[in-house]
RNA sequence: UGGCCUAUGGUGUAAUUGGCAACACAGCUGGUUUUGGUCCAGUCGUUCUAGGUUCGAGUCCUAGUAGGCCAACCA
């Protein structure tokens, strides 16, 4: 009803006046390219989210193609990986596509090219090619091959195709213009020789197209109406469009390539050639590493679909450079974990109390919201004893009024518990605190309705209950880099940013309703932040993932004094 | 001594196409709260520069400045 027009983005812009000008909305096609050399990253996943996202607004089909034209580099393996991390953020595909099902049809049309005097074999080195390929100042001048015969041509390129050469002996290049002000228009390479095998058609080939000559002719096979890729293929837009008009027959969809800017998060690295030096190197375990900016990365971190997509939809799409706070990121993952997270209660630095006047071997269960911002979370039920652990963090001797904790002399109220006061602590030889001594009010129990229960005080603390606690591993995560751009400096190379401390592991002591937790379940450790139970999690150990720590006021206070 | 692209708060994106510069994040103030969380209210602050067209310019024109991209048998 009270419809407020939406913004549109500049390419939902252009989708819009094709609509007013000729173009029918059923004719609306995208596509999501990736080449299957990879793990896919949050980048890709923000390129997901456009092409996915337009095709659920406009109700237009989106393909998932896989841009294999380099079997060097390609692998099974990494299509499969893409193709669950598509799934994972929830994107469905309409038809599942790989340039290589294009092979003949690409071959085909190459033939016809050299026919029609527009591509040619040249039998140079690259080294002698680049020699003649100019400068974006100069003109390139012309290959000796650059007039062979129709004849020869087709001859030689049969012969490539059968495989009577080695590589790097002859190419297929693209006749247009030596001399242009854009370098991808001198010539282009469209074919060259490769003795490799293929992840999908083995040796049936031994000749690979190149990407500018596969990447539209691909788009025009499957009548994708809009085309978008990111800015360094802008330059890239004149040679497309070449190799379209080789080959567009009147009253088809004619694709259109379109560019925006590639979306960069502060404090990481994306691409492929960085990511793997990370894992190389050791810095992280693996690709899906929680500290990784991959999508599986992510994934095991805790981050969920939603958190991802949403935060794809907020930084929206444009042409300029930018960089966007991970913070940004953090807060979507935050928005949504608060929605769904059951609350539960760890204490990962513990700190011994002891209530005096608690009797001895007794243990009581005591209700527990598990959300409170929804009431069909329901509750639990957590054990309560004489000993318990809260956090160091949690206990001082002496503190301002600031200090809404326990110190010696105060009260505090124990979630979903009793409100007590500190008496006493003692110390090891070395000055530090191993135990405070403590005294419960037991009218004051949460929910009772006792006068003593409805008292306010300043200050309520997590706890476990020593007895009761389940022990886990806790891994804690800070940002992999100390730079917020860790690979734009001229002088410095991004591995010297590496965070030493992107890790901690520690000891963990979770209420033991958390001894069932499956894998990936999401949880917040109440005041700690939000975690999720790692794949390593054993029956014998559970390993928990920190996934973001809740906003936190008090550290801010805390800094500026 | 080239070509292409870009320029809006600390960050990212909008602006009904020439008509009151908005939204989110971050920051700051306060309120609520059995999480120093959540939630609520308020606040901060911007059209790269110089000209021009116009009743009116973030938007159009001219010149400049700054940044990015382009010379892989990679994609």
């Amino acid at each position: 009803m009270s419809e407020e027009r939406a913004s549109l983005n500049f390419l939902e812009h252009i989708i819009e006046e094709d609509l007013q000008t000729g173009y029918e909305k059923a004719q609306l096609r995208f596509r999501f390219p990736p080449e299957p050399n990879g793990y896919l990253h949050i980048g890709h996943a923000s390129s997901i989210c456009l092409n996915f996202g337009l095709g659920l607004k406009y109700g237009a089909p989106v393909n998932l193609r896989f841009d294999d034209t380099n079997p060097a580099k390609e692998e099974q393996e990494f299509v499969d990986a893409i193709k669950r991390d598509v799934e994972w953020l929830g994107f469905s595909w309409d038809t599942e596509r790989y340039a290589s099902d294009y092979f003949d049809q690409l071959y085909d049309w190459a033939v016809l090219l050299i026919k029609g005097g527009k591509a040619y074999i040249d039998s140079q080195s690259s080294e002698e090619m680049a020699d003649q390929k100019g400068t974006p100042t100069e003109a390139g001048t012309e290959s000796p091959f650059r007039n062979r015969s129709v004849d020869e041509n087709l001859k030689l390129f049969e012969e490539m195709k059968a495989g009577k050469f080695e590589e790097g002996t002859h190419v297929l290049r693209a006749k247009i213009d030596m001399t242009s002000s854009n370098m991808l228009m001198r010539d282009p390479i469209m074919y060259r020789i490769l003795h490799k095998a293929h992840h999908r058609t083995n040796t049936d080939w031994c000749i690979y197209p190149m990407y500018d000559w596969t990447h539209g002719e691909s788009d025009y096979i499957e009548q994708v109406s809009h085309s978008f890729c990111t800015l360094e293929f802008a330059m890239h837009r004149e040679l497309y469009n070449w190799f379209l008009d080789q080959v567009y027959e009147e009253n088809r969809m004619r694709p259109k390539q379109r560019e925006f800017a590639r979306r960069n998060l502060s404090h990481t690295v994306v691409s492929k050639r960085k990511l793997a030096k990370l894992v190389e190197s050791g810095v992280v375990s693996s690709w899906d590493d929680p500290r990784m900016p991959t999508i599986s990365g992510l994934r095991r971190r805790g981050y969920t679909p939603e958190s991802i997509r949403n935060f794809a939809d907020t930084i929206g799409i444009a042409k300029r450079e930018n960089l966007i706070d991970v913070s940004l990121l953090e807060f979507h993952v935050r928005d949504h974990l608060n929605k769904i997270a059951p609350r539960v209660m760890g204490v990962l630095n513990p700190l011994k109390v002891v209530l005096t006047n608690y009797p001895e071997g007794e243990e009581e269960w005591l209700e527990a919201e598990n959300n409170p911002g929804d009431e069909n979370a329901g509750s639990r039920k957590v054990p309560f004893s004489r000993e318990l652990y809260i956090e160091k963090e949690d206990f001082k001797e002496e503190a301002n009024r600031k200090f809404f904790r326990l110190k010696l002399g105060g009260e505090v109220r124990l979630k979903n518990g009793y409100i007590i006061r500190a008496e006493s602590c003692t110390k090891d030889t070395n000055g530090n605190i191993i135990e405070v001594q403590c005294t419960y009010d037991p009218k004051s129990k949460s929910g009772s309705g006792s006068e003593e229960s409805l008292r306010k005080v300043k200050g309520t603390l997590h706890w476990v209950s020593i007895a009761h606690a389940l022990k886990a591993e806790v891994r804690l995560y800070d940002r992999l880099f100390t730079d917020e751009s860790p690979d734009t400096h001229k002088d410095k190379d991004f591995m010297d940013f590496v965070n030493p401390e992107s890790l901690e592991v520690i000891t963990g002591y979770l209420e033991p309703s958390l001894k069932d937790a499956q894998i990936e379940d999401r949880v917040q450790f109440q005041r700690l932040g939000y975690f999720c139970v790692d794949p390593d999690s054993t029956a014998e150990k559970i390993v928990f993932n920190k996934t973001v720590g809740l906003r936190d006021t008090w550290a801010k206070i805390t800094q500026k004094d």
